[in-house]
This record gives C-alpha cells, sequence and structure tokens, in this order.
DNA sequence: GTGAAAGCGCTAACAC
DNA sequence: GTGTTAGCGCTTTCAC
C-alpha cells in the first residue's frame, strides 16, 4: 500500500504539519524533531506524492512545449536546452508534435493549458493569430518559440534572419549570379515571412531577377524539398538559398544524387542546423546561415520560468541573430559575423 | 477566478456528480439534463482541472521517457512515434535526458516514480541491475527500451543486431580484409555487449586479426569517435565497423577531412538512424545495418499503455532486428535480409 | 516549536 | 435518473 505523511506522522509521533514543514523546510522544526520524522521516512521507503502536491499548490512544476516536429534536429537541439534548463531547476518537460498541423496544436493547447503545466512553450504552426489567442487561458504564461505573431500580446523569443539573408544574397549577386531562387518554409510562418522578404529587397536592391518562379515553400518536415527544387532547376537558377536547415541537408543531396556540383555548377546558401554533419563535409562549398538554436532553448526556457513565477511581467519581444558564414575555398568556414 | 465543477452544477441546477458523469459519459444522464450541463459549462468556459482530476483517480495520463540524449536524431525518431502513439491515446509524455549519467538517470526515475507519471520508459545507462532495480517502486511498469539488463525482471524491447554485424564481418573477410577495426557504444551497455560479441565471434570464425587493439569504445553522444578512429587507423585496419548512427555520420566525415577514401582506401559498415541524411550520400559506398528505430517507438508506447492497464502482466522481451544493406556500386541499397 | 483541521476539485460509492 | 457526500494526500492557517 501506499505510504503516505499520515504514516510518517504517526510513527514519528508528530503531526502532518510538522512532517510537511520538515521536508519543505517551511518552518522551524527542532534538530530533535527532524531526526525523528526523517528517521520514519526512511523508515517507511516514504515518497510524497507528487500530484497530491500539486494539486494542493496549484503549481505543476512541468512545462509544456508544442514543437512542430521533434525529429528535426534544429527542435531536437532545442528541446535538450530546455530540458536541460528546466531540469536544473526543478521542472518536468511535458512534450507535444503538432506536425505543423494547427488542429494538433490547438488540441494540445487546450489540454496542456487545462491544468497540466504551469507554463507553455510555442512553436507554432499558426497563421491566425486570434484563434492562438482564444485557446490560451487569461493570464496564462507562454512564450512563442522561434515564431511569433504580428501582435505583440504575448513574450516571444525568436531568430531574425534579416541581415544574413540579404547579405548572402548580396554577396551572390557580387559573384555574379542573375537569377537566385530561394525555398522558404511554410509561407504563413512569421520566419519564412521574414527570409523571403529579405530575400526580395536584396534581389531588388542588387538588380537581381525578381521573379516569383524563384521563390518556392516547403515546410520543417521531411522530404519537401525536391520538387522546389526542380522547380528552381527549371528557372535555370544559377543560386539558390535554402531557408531551413532540414531541408538544406536534403538540397545537398539532392543535388548531389542529379550530378549537380556546387561552386561549379550552382551556389548555394544553405541554413545549417547547429553542427549539422553535412555542414562540415560541405562548409567549404557553401554559404552557410547558422541559427543560434542552442541559445534559443536556453533563453526559452529562462523566460518561461520567468513568466511563471512573475506572470505580469511586461510583454518583450526578443531576437536573436543567425551568423552568416561564407565560403572560402582557402579556408575552412570564415565567419564575418 | 478558477471555475470549478460546482460552479457549473450551480448554474446548471444540478449535482455535481451529474456534471461529473456528463463530462466523463461514466453513467446515464438524460438529454435534459446534459444539455443544461454542457450549457453552463460553455457560459462559464469551464474546464476541468486534470491535476485535481488524477490525484482524486491516482491516474496521470502521462508516460515518462528517460533517454540517454534526445538531440541524438536516433532518440528524436523514437521520442517522435512514442509521443504520437501516446497522444494518439490520450496519454501525454514527460522527457527526461541523463546524457548517459547514471546519476542523473536516477534523480529523474525517482522524481517521476514518484506521482507524475503511470508508467516509464527507459533507454537506461546504468551497468548494475540492482541499483536500476532499487528506484522502482514495487509494481510500477516499466519497459526497458533499447538497452537492457540481464536480469529479466522488467519488460524490454531491443533490437539484435548480432547478425547483421556477423555478416558484415564476413564480408568483409571475402572482401579481403584482415584487420577490421570496432567502434562500439558504451562499454556497459547490453546494446554494445552484443554487437562486440558478434564482431569477436566473426572475427575468429573467418580467421582474421583477434586484436584486442582493434576494439574501440565510444559513446552514443556527441564527438566521441575521432579518438577511436585515430587509434583504429593507427593500427593499420583496412576496414571498421562503426555500432552508432551518429558515430558513423561523425566517421565518415573525419575519413573525409583526413583524405581517407571509403571503398578505395578502407571499407567502411555503418549504423545508420532512420534516414540519416548521410546514408543517402554514401549509401554506395560503404554497408549499412538500418536500425528499425521507429518499429522500437512505436511498440515500447504500446507496450507500456498495456503493462499500465495490465500491471501483472507476464514479463516478455521483445527484439527487432536490424537490416544488413551492403553496398553494391551498381545499384544503389540492396538490402539482403 | 508544534498540532488540529480545513479544504484544493474532483470521482465514485451509496442512497433514493 | 439524480443527489449526497466521503475522501484522495497534501499544505497551510490559526491556535496554543
Amino acid at each position: 500500500m501506499k505510504v503516505t505523511i499520515s504514516d510518517v506522522a504517526r510513527l514519528a509521533g508528530v503531526s502532518t504539519a510538522t512532517v510537511s514543514h520538515t521536508i519543505n523546510n517551511t518552518r522551524y522544526v527542532s534538530g530533535e524533531t527532524k531526526e525523528k520524522v526523517y528517521k520514519a521516512i526512511a523508515e517507511l521507503g516514504y515518497t510524497p506524492d507528487a500530484s497530491a502536491r500539486s494539486f494542493r499548490t496549484g503549481k505543476k512544476q512541468t512545462v509544456g512545449f508544442i514543437v512542430p516536429d521533434i525529429s528535426n534536429k534544429f527542435f531536437g537541439t532545442m528541446i535538450e536546452e530546455v530540458e536541460n534548463y528546466l531540469s536544473a531547476h526543478g521542472y518536468h518537460l511535458i512534450i507535444a508534435n503538432t506536425k505543423e498541423d494547427a488542429n494538433r496544436e490547438e488540441t494540445n493547447i487546450r489540454l496542456l493549458t487545462a491544468g497540466l503545466v504551469d507554463g507553455l512553450l510555442v512553436a507554432s504552426t499558426m497563421e491566425d493569430f486570434s484563434r492562438f489567442d482564444s485557446l490560451i487561458p487569461t493570464g496564462f504564461p507562454v512564450v512563442l518559440v522561434d515564431r511569433t505573431f504580428d501582435t505583440k500580446k504575448y513574450f516571444s523569443i525568436t531568430v531574425s534572419n534579416f541581415q544574413p539573408i540579404y547579405r548572402s544574397v548580396c554577396r551572390l549577386a557580387a559573384k555574379g549570379a542573375k537569377r537566385v531562387g530561394i525555398v522558404g518554409g511554410l509561407p504563413r510562418l512569421s520566419s519564412t515571412k521574414e527570409r523571403i522578404s529579405a530575400y526580395q529587397q536584396a534581389v531588388a536592391d542588387c538588380g537581381l531577377a525578381q521573379d516569383p518562379n524563384l521563390i518556392r515553400y516547403g515546410d520543417s518536415l521531411e522530404n519537401s524539398v525536391q520538387s522546389c527544387l526542380d522547380e528552381l532547376l527549371a528557372q535555370k537558377c544559377d543560386a539558390i538559398v535554402v531557408c531551413q536547415g532540414l531541408a538544406a541537408s536534403e538540397t545537398v543531396i539532392y543535388l548531389h544524387q542529379k550530378g549537380i556540383q556546387l561552386v561549379k555548377d550552382i551556389d548555394l546558401v544553405s541554413f545549417v542546423d547547429y553542427d549539422s554533419n553535412l555542414n562540415d563535409l560541405y562548409a567549404n562549398q557553401m554559404d552557410c546561415i547558422v541559427q543560434p538554436v542552442e541559445q534559443l532553448g536556453q533563453i526559452a526556457a529562462e523566460e518561461i520560468l520567468a513568466r511563471i513565477e512573475k506572470p505580469e511581467a511586461p510583454i518583450v519581444e526578443r531576437t536573436l541573430t543567425s551568423t552568416y558564414h561564407p565560403y572560402d575555398s582557402n579556408s575552412a568556414w570564415s565567419s564575418m559575423r
């Protein structure tokens, strides 16, 4: 049978209050009494029941993280960082995977906010802010990660890729490219919109071909990139920007399979998931844009805990910046931050 | 303020029991009453409090998964499959990351089994069965995943790589290899032990060099492989078996960087995480051993739920088998299952 | 320095 | 077909 706090109290010859205060260090208990309590706990093998405790206190010591794709290393790494920070602060992490499906996201937000977690980290796949907003109970601690909404109602922590993309396109132009294609993520996402807009601005500013056919959209899941590439190649691109780590890996492979060589046949700018293996292999044949994934995860974790402690803290939007690593066939990765 | 079941009952003019039974479909409620209840719920925006519920019923609708490395795609993919199955069955997933550290594993097992989850999936990093065993409360539903213990006290679901490794070594021998090296995972793990033993048996049977210096151990985390490779290369290996997907990726890169060419300079047998990008790129230059990661995850999820429903079900150890894909420079992957 | 006891919100006998 | 009510195991106020 389960051993409860009253069993301990009885054996130790004290009240349940004293036992509770002893284990939680929440009011003074004499050394002697403490000892009796700990002895009883050890003897009975008592462990306080977490769900009774969180029911009573209203604190779950748990945060939920709603991700579009766990098996994508970009999110996998973020999850790892988040878990790491949380566990160091006595919190647990509940994961929900949406596969970029807004309905799954909705279900999960409902489920998790109904007394399961103290706060929510969301890399949302929703386009419609009001839909998202309506799911969040008033005052519930939420931090948007990687993707945000125009309406600045929630704390968010995102990565800006405007500069790196703009610069990479300019550099392609300087090398003589005329038709630069781009593969973005899901068009509805804030991250995608920013990237496409950086590309468009650079293309215009550098006098490159402004052709809507040069813009293609994939998603963050697997195997979305081939048709985009086929279309871009048919458009006679001389350079391609791929805005997402997984898609970039797939691009390298696909081009390799088709016998198209980097640098010689086509120039590539790749988003790169932190230390993806392919980077190392091709780092001196393509420009790389590296997102600070680990920082993203760590800050997200910090901020959600901060908001759990202080829900009324002012809304802030934090933006990290990716680094741009143009290749240089002489040395390997040369950063020009 | 939080709206509770009694608020709903009051507004609907029924008892809390009726409200509870209505939302849980747990006894007959007349259509008319149901309607009143749902109306009140909608009006108040009532959501049942999950932690009160799980406190009351003792069911958390949550399983814990203790993994050595979230960001490793092998585990990332498993997690995805597990989450997928669980969420389809109304369960949540709590993740804990041990980084192959037995103390972290211990802490997490304690935490999670103390009323947080209904059952536990563990890819244990522990060597000592009795240490592990002592952490699990009597009768607590546990399924060991990927790694098991000799003592068959817990349900387990693992992958056997004996056959594939044995065959791959034989094939290397047939191709003329004399000194075949191997990079295993952590020596204490059941998975590593089986792999090394398959290698040793094949090496003996095929008359290859039996040199303990040809056996090296890494771990499942990142960057553990270079020193192993340096040592093996110093031993003048003509072929290497790398027993772990991440390590295999790193091997390909490292050899590439050192200018050592696959097939021509050295033969490679690689464990491959399901659809790792590097496979596709090198699939016709190295033998691949593919673990059924997705199946592993799915079955693990199935089994933990089964054991949560029926904790006294007999212990079973399920073993899946990896497939062996020797390369064939003419066609791509040719499976010889 | 410690105890008694009131609930947290819900479910599930038991009663009618 | 529905209501009453006793707790689940813990924290915490109020008392002494």
